[in-house]
DNA sequence: TCTGGGGTCCTAGGACCC
DNA sequence: TCTGGGGTCCTAGGACCC
């Protein structure tokens, strides 16, 4: 028959470690070496070379934990440059793109591409050369895993890996079961640690054994999630493709500071920046908020301190994205919320219930409310081209306590992007 | 001494209504 | 005097994702 040759194909392209490969983009030296990347202040590892992966560095950990081994084995560390990576990410789904406009962009390092106009015979071709593409624009590696749903592009792309070649298709395999007993059942989309246990302890430690599961049990025991999640594994389809960007419903930003925070006044900074920064977040989606969350607390991780977490939320009148409002309901919640005598470690700002702005008209706007949209454009444009923080409301010092560490920055601007040395094969 | 940040969705339970 | 039961909407918190 030929319509099974236009069975419904799913790829999952992944970047492999993709922080790290970034980073060595500009870096040629460490193309064989061990390297990690820290997450924000420089606390967690967050990506990793197969030549760390290899040391036995862990994915999530502290980094002053493995100091030791990072510093014997002579490991290249990097704290994060989200910007960078944000922009070589534009380019590997605008190349992604070129082979399908459906698509849809999962993460910063990863996309599900459909790729059902494609006969079963050329799939896995096509999957080598996307790869190789990709690889030859960009710079940045990639493992491709291709299969009938998105769980199960999941699975294969878990298992391409591991290969050498990179690329892996379940499509047109009669029997996937000895394929699927090898994948750990907490390996699976969609089932965390929880769930895990609660697999493991009714005797489910595979995804073989997940899939031939009675459905009336999994639903029984599990949300609609877990269904779901048996059901695609079966080759049944039950998660779109979401190819359309729809609008977000919240917007957060928050940061651990660089050293703990006691003062009143600095925890204000903070939060004002963090306003402001969320702020300009939505109006450059063209969105307003209806309620914002403040939050403080101090270390999880050092209860001789004491802990303490607290929030607040506050409603607005008219959803908003002026900075000047944002700011002001912000840190009168702070002031509903803050102890004194706490170290505090992190703060945070939400916005939420966010819709579309209109255009920056409702029905209560006035000359005065023109007047300060235009006065956001002209802020969000000063800072858009000359950086951030270039114009703020708050006096926002660069040596405060609350500022991140990064001590291993690359320094590679995004401005230096544009420089980026041809890649050759 | 040092432990990230930003999202989505689901569910249970309370408030409220008829 | 009897004091039911079903529906909707909202929110907080949990689980999961990268």
């Amino acid at each position: 028959m030929s319509s099974t040759q236009h069975t419904r194909k799913i790829a999952l392209i992944d970047c492999n470690s993709f922080y790290v490969s970034c980073e060595r983009l500009f870096n040629p030296k460490i193309r064989k070496r061990p390297v990690v990347v820290l997450s924000n202040n420089d606390g967690c590892i967050i990506s990793r070379s197969n030549e760390a992966k290899a040391l036995g560095i862990k994915m999530g950990e502290p980094y002053f934990k493995e100091k030791e081994i990072i510093v014997k084995n002579n490991v290249q560390v990097f704290s994060s440059n989200y910007s960078l990576y944000g922009d070589i990410s534009r380019r590997v789904m605008r190349t992604l793109k070129r082979f399908n406009s459906d698509i849809e962009i999962y993460s910063i390092d990863e996309a599900f591409l459909d790729l059902s106009n494609f006969s079963d015979n050329e799939i896995e071709d096509v999957g080598h050369e996307i790869r190789s593409t990709v690889l030859k624009w960009t710079g940045i590696p990639t493992s491709i895993g291709i299969a009938k749903t998105k769980t199960l592009s999941k699975v294969a792309n878990h298992i391409a890996k591991k290969k050498q070649s990179g690329v892996v298709s379940l499509i047109g395999i009669e029997n996937i079961d000895p394929i699927l007993e090898k994948v750990e059942v907490n390996d699976i989309w969609g089932i965390g640690k929880q769930l895990t246990k609660f697999y493991h302890k009714n005797g489910i430690y595979n995804a073989k054994q997940l899939k031939n599961k009675s459905n009336t049990w999994i639903k029984k025991s599990s949300s609609v999630l877990g269904s779901r999640t048996a059901m695609e594994l079966r080759g049944i389809s039950c998660i779109d493709l979401e190819t359309t960007t729809s609008k977000r419903k919240s917007c957060v930003v928050s940061r651990s500071f660089g050293q703990r925070v006691e003062s009143f006044q600095e925890l204000k900074e903070a939060v004002a920046n963090y306003s402001l920064n969320a702020s300009e977040k939505i109006r450059s989606e063209a969105l307003v908020a209806k309620s914002l969350t403040i939050f403080i607390r101090t270390s999880p991780f050092q209860s001789r301190y004491g802990f303490y977490s607290n929030s607040k939320t506050i409603d607005f009148p008219i959803a908003t994205n002026n900075s000047i409002e944002i700011v002001k309901a912000a840190l009168s919640g702070l002031e509903t919320i803050f102890k004194n005598g706490y170290r505090y470690q992190k703060a945070g700002v939400m916005l939420s219930h966010l819709t579309g702005s209109n255009g920056g008209k409702n029905l209560f706007s006035s000359d005065r409310d023109e007047k300060i949209n235009s006065l956001m454009k002209s802020i969000d444009n000063t800072n858009y081209r000359y950086g951030r923080s270039t114009l703020s409301l708050a006096s926002a010092g660069v040596h405060k306590k609350w500022n991140m560490r990064r001590q291993h920055s690359s320094k590679i601007d995004t401005a230096d992007f544009y420089c980026l040395p041809t890649i050759r094969n």
